[in-house]
DNA sequence: AATGAATGAGAGTTCATTCAT
DNA sequence: AATGAATGAACTCTCATTCAT
C-alpha cells in the first residue's frame, strides 16, 4: 500500500516541513521584511496551512530567531572545520572572510535577513549580540590574539577595538552587495579588505617616497 | 514693535513644536522601535495631541525620515567645515571618523535610531543608501582618492573597498557602543579605528623580527 | 452518509455566516444610517467577531453593495416570473405594482435601506442607477410599449418621461410609508396608484358635467 | 472715517459672509456628499477661516438644514405667489410643475443636494418631511382638493395617493435629470408630467378602438 | 468678528494566534 | 498532525469642533 489509504493516518511532525517554513521566511522576511510579512503569507509560500506554522513554532518571532539559530549553528560550525586546517593568523582571517562573504553572498535573500531584518529593533539585536555574535567575534579576536602572540600582528593593537574593525569591514561589504544593484561576486572581496585589514591603507615609508615623486612628476608633466 | 502686531493672528504653527516632536521620536523610536512606537506615545511624550503630529507630518513614517534627513542635513553641512580647516588625507579621515562618532555617542537615542531603527526595512534602507549614505561615502572616497592622489596612501587599494572599509569599521563601533551596558567615550575610538585604517593590524617586517624575538624569549620563560 | 466525511475539514465558511451578516446589516443601516453605522455593530448584531466580517466582503461599502445586489438579483428574477403568466399591459403594470410594494413594504428595514441608505450619495446612486434601476425601469418601459403596440395606452406619450412617472409614484408611496408613523398596508396601493397612472387624476367629460352640477348644488346648500 | 482704519474694527457678521458658505457648501455637498464634504473644504471654499463656519452655523448638520429650510422658505413662498394670479386645478398643478423643476432644473448642484444629501438618513428625512415637505404636499393637496371640489378631477380619487403620486413623479424627474449624462431642460418635462397624470396613459375608449384598427393594419402590412 | 492651530474621540481594518473539525 | 475559519486586540489617521490670539 501507498499513500493513498482510507486510513487517516496520524502524519508525523516532519523535518522536511519545518525547513519548508523556514525556507519560506527567509523568501517572505526578504521581501516583505518581518513586520511587512504576514505569517499567512509564510504558510502560503511554504504550502502548508497557517496553524500549522504554530506546530512547529511558537510565535513569528520564534521564526525568525530560530532561522538566525540554525543558520549561524551551522555557519559556525562550518567556520571552525575550516579554520582547523588552516596555520598562521593572516591565512585564517582570510578563510573567516571568505566563510562569511561565501555564506550570504551565496543567497541573497538570506543576507538581506541578516543584514537588514534581523537588525528591526534593539530587542533581536540583543539578542543577536549576547548569542551568536558573540561567539563570531570571538572567533576572529582568537585569531588576532594568536597573531600577537607570534608576532605577526602589532601589539599595541587594541583586540576588541581590531576585531570591530575587521568585522565591520565584512559587515558593510555585506550591506553594500544587497543594496546595490550590481551582481558582484561578494566573495572575491575577501582578499582585499583582509589586505586593506593587514596593510593599511597608508603607503609605506618606501613607497610613500616613490609614490611621491611619481606624483610630482605627474604634476609637471600636465 | 515686535509682539504687538496690529494684525490678528491665530495661535501659529511654531518650529519649536515641530522639534519637539521630533525629539520625542528619538526617545520613543529608540526605546520601542519603529513598529513597536506608536503615533500616540510620540504625542504624549512630546506634549502634544494625537491629532496634532499631523500638522507637522505626514505620517509616522514621515516622522522617521525627516528625522533622519534633518540630522544628516546638519551633519553633514557640519563635517564639511570641519574639513575645510585640515590639510592631509590621514587629519582629514580622523577629523570624519571623530565627528561621526561624537554625534551618535553624545547620543543614545539618536545613535539607536540610526544604528537600528533605520535600517528596519529594504525600503528605509534604500532611501539611506540612495540618499545621504552616499554623500557621506563620497566625502570618505575623496579624502581617499586625495591620499593616492599625493602618495600619502598606497595606489593598489581599490577606493571604494576602502570606503566601505572605513565606514564599515566605523559603524561597527557605533553598534557595538550601543549594545554594550558599558557607557564608555565613543569618540576615543576615532584615533585608533583610524590608526588601524592607516597602518594595518600586521606588525612591520622590523616590528616583525622584533616581536618574534620577545615572544620566543616569553614562550622560553614558562 | 453525509456530515461524516474521510476528509479532515476545518470549520468551514458558511453561506449561513454570510447571510446573518447581511441580515444584519440590514438592521443595522436601517436604524443608524450607513454612515452611522459600526461594523462592530453589525457584527455584534450577527453574533460574529469584527474580523468576521472581512472574511466576507471587503469593506463596510462592499456590505451595503451586496445587499442591494443581492435582493436585487432575486426581486427582478422573481418579477420577470410572475410577469410571465400575465397578459395585457394594463395588468403587467399591477403585476410590477404589487411586486413593488410587496418587497418593501413586508421589511421596513430593507425598505429604509433601499429608499434612504443607498441614496447616501451620487456614488451609490450612480451605481444604483447604472446597474438595477436600469433593469427595473427597462422592464416598466417593455410594458408601456407594449401597450402602446396594442392600442392600449396612448400612443402620443414619451415611454421614457412615463416609465419615469410610474415609478416615481411607486417610490414615492415607499418614502412615505417608512417616515409615516402609521402601520397601513403598503401593497393595498398598487391597485389605486396604477388606476391613477392609467386613468388619470381628471374626470372624463360626462363625470365632469355630472360633478359640476352636483357641486353647484352643493354651493346652493351651504 | 473709512475701512482702512488703523483701528481695529469689530467687523460685524455679515449676511453675505453667510450666503457664501452657504453657496459653498451647496457645491462642496453636491461634489463630494454630506458626508464626504469635511467642514474645511467649505470653508476654503466660501474663503473663510474653519473657526469662522461656527460663528454662523452651530455644526455641519446646520449648515445642511438651514441650507434648505432657507432654500425652502424662499421657494415655497414664490409659490404661492404664482399660484395667486392663476385659475383652475389644471393650470396650478402645471404652476407648481414648472415651479418645481425650474428650481433644481436652473442649478444642478442644488438638485443633488436636495435629491441625494438631504436624503441622507432618515433623522434629515424625517425633518424634511415633518417641515417644508409637508407643506409642500399640503400645497399640492389643495389643489386637488379644488380640483375634486368643481368637478374636475375625479371624485373617486385618494386625495393622498394623488398627490404622493404626483410629487414622486415629480421627484423622479429630477432625480432622473441629474443622473443623466445628458443636459436636458428639465422644466419642459412639467407640462408631459401634468398631461399623464390628468389624462392617464390608458387610451380613452374611442382613441382606443382607433389605435386598435391602425395596429391591426399594421401588422397586415408586414 | 475672524482666524487656524490644536484637540482627541472614534472607527475601519489588519493579522497573529487559536481551536473546532 | 493538519487545517483554515474565526477571533478581537490594536493602531493609524481623520476631522468636527474649540479657543487662544
Amino acid at each position: 500500500m501507498n499513500g493513498g489509504s482510507f486510513i487517516l493516518m496520524a502524519r508525523s511532525r516532519t523535518p522536511e516541513k519545518r525547513s519548508r517554513i523556514l525556507d519560506a521566511a527567509v523568501k517572505v522576511f526578504a521581501r516583505k521584511g518581518y513586520f511587512g510579512a504576514r505569517v499567512s503569507d509564510i504558510a502560503k509560500s511554504a504550502r502548508v496551512a497557517d496553524g500549522t506554522i504554530y506546530l512547529y513554532f511558537r510565535n513569528k518571532e520564534d521564526i525568525l530567531v530560530s532561522l538566525f539559530d540554525e543558520v549561524m549553528a551551522e555557519h559556525v560550525a562550518k567556520g571552525r572545520e575550516e579554520l582547523r586546517g588552516v596555520e598562521g593568523a593572516e591565512a585564517r582571517l582570510l578563510v573567516i572572510a571568505r566563510h562569511h562573504l561565501r555564506l550570504l553572498g551565496g543567497n541573497r535573500d538570506l543576507a538581506v535577513v541578516f543584514q537588514v531584518e534581523l537588525r528591526q529593533s534593539t530587542k533581536f539585536m540583543e539578542r543577536f549580540t549576547a548569542g551568536w555574535l558573540q561567539d563570531y567575534l570571538a572567533v576572529i579576536s582568537e585569531v588576532i590574539e594568536e597573531g600577537q602572540g607570534d608576532g605577526t600582528f602589532r601589539p599595541d593593537l587594541s583586540r576588541k577595538l581590531a576585531t570591530k574593525a575587521f568585522f565591520g569591514a565584512l559587515d558593510e561589504m555585506v550591506t553594500s552587495w544587497i543594496l546595490s544593484p550590481k551582481h558582484y561576486n561578494l566573495v572575491s572581496q575577501a582578499a582585499p579588505v583582509v589586505n586593506l585589514f593587514l596593510r593599511g591603507a597608508a603607503a609605506s615609508e618606501k613607497e610613500e617616497r616613490t609614490q611621491r615623486a611619481l606624483a610630482a612628476v605627474g604634476r609637471g608633466r600636465r
